[in-house]
DNA sequence: GCAACGGCTTCTGTATACAGGATCCAAGTG
DNA sequence: CACTTGGATCCTGTATACAGAAGCCGTTGC
């Protein structure tokens, strides 16, 4: 209650009272943060009367929330008898992979051919903050946010904002496993900008691809390595 | 109203009393298809009250719908100023190409290196009825759905859910130009079926991506030829 | 004649109310 | 001892109610 609250208010003052955001947003926000950062493990129900009380609302923004997420694919809702948090199949992780592989190494192509000022500014920075991050919650998040990045730059608006759901259940993926793979993360990530920077297509899908690839391996070998939890 | 009460009465029979498909399904579903039935134009407000009243339900399983197909990309929400339909914009048709190559091309991969019996069954199927369809609507449904089966062919949840979404809004850009390609389609898809069920992933692939690729070529020039409606 | 203002209408955002299915526990029965 | 059965409880599905923002229209002042 008192965090949605306070958000409300923060939001308010941001943007001059122009904009009044719904609470069915912050709620779908907040709902997701907290999925995301495991606050709310897989398999946990999801009561709408608790979470309404609990985020000091009534019932309605939070069923939006869930029917939003659900789509989304991070919570499962089984008619008449509710919404838990998706349970993360081992599976599911190799699927993501794939996508993201066919995905991303379309956005670094398309981001390189063009090449726009702002986007690139914007990626520059990104970079620029994963290299100064330390916390392990702040590396995955600038992690996912620099290939959120590259999906924006783009251009292609269909593309971003299927990217943008999938790189959140791969964070979330690995949050499960907690696994990360930050210094290489890092490397790599140059590499496709200066690929994307210097306007060459070809490296920047073929090395946004291999950046895929080599975290698939690496998650791969770490699942294997300590098995189901 | 009639119509939604009727086939809730039919779910029921047909599930023998077992399922109770809530309400916010089946809406959901009717609005969806009458976006892309056309009956809903792009740019048509979603206001709630009627849509509620026209249904025969009340206001909360239509927010819940839209918010569903807001997720989805078929209608879009301003604050305070309610849900409209969605307005496709040209560039919008080229940017769905270019994703649809890549993930229906992983899609034709997967299923040709997957290769499942009752899979293929259902492709063989849907072509046969493709072959006999001479309705305009069934033609586009029909080749929307042999789409649709590639990717759950793929054994790729993620991706099934990706496409399914993705190939709807293709085939509603294409109903905004009355534009259809059915006889070089079916051909198309029967070659993408066979390297499919050969196992030929190279060629899966390359077909699905070239099928989608002459469409993008034919979309274009005819919206060319025929310009802003 | 035109622009600013104020009231009215419409519709969204949010809360509350109520009916009925799902689940669980306990007691009874074979 | 397992298995059913009845009821109580919890929770979802759906409807209704109400407050306040957005847009519209007529009016008024210049």
């Amino acid at each position: 209650m008192a965090r949605i609250a306070y958000r409300m208010q923060i939001m308010s003052e941001h943007t001059l009272g122009s904009s009044h955001v719904p609470l069915r947003d912050l709620v779908t926000d907040e709902i997701r943060q907290r999925i995301l950062t495991g606050l709310l493990p897989p398999g946990e129900r999801l009561v709408e009367d608790r979470l309404a009380e609990d985020l000091g609302v009534s019932r309605n923004p939070v069923r939006e929330a869930i029917r939003v997420l659900a789509t989304e694919g991070l919570v499962e809702v089984a008619p008449r008898r509710g919404a838990a948090v998706a349970r993360p199949r081992p599976a599911h992780a190799e699927e993501l992979f794939d996508i993201r592989m066919a995905l991303e190494g379309l956005a670094a192509r398309l981001a390189a051919r063009r090449r726009d000022g702002a986007a690139l500014a914007r990626l520059r920075t990104v970079l620029d903050d994963q290299r100064d991050a330390d916390q392990v919650g702040a590396v995955a998040d600038l992690n996912t946010r620099f290939h959120t990045e590259v999906a924006a730059a783009s251009g292609n608006e269909h593309l971003h904002q299927l990217v943008g759901p999938l790189l959140r259940r791969a964070q979330w993926v690995f949050l499960q496993t907690a696994y990360t793979r930050a210094g290489e993360s890092l490397t790599e990530h140059e590499r496709i900008y200066a690929a994307i920077a210097a306007g060459d297509e070809e490296s920047a899908q073929a090395l946004a691809v291999a950046h895929v690839a080599a975290a698939r391996r690496s998650y791969l070998s770490h699942v294997a390595a300590q098995p189901a939890t």
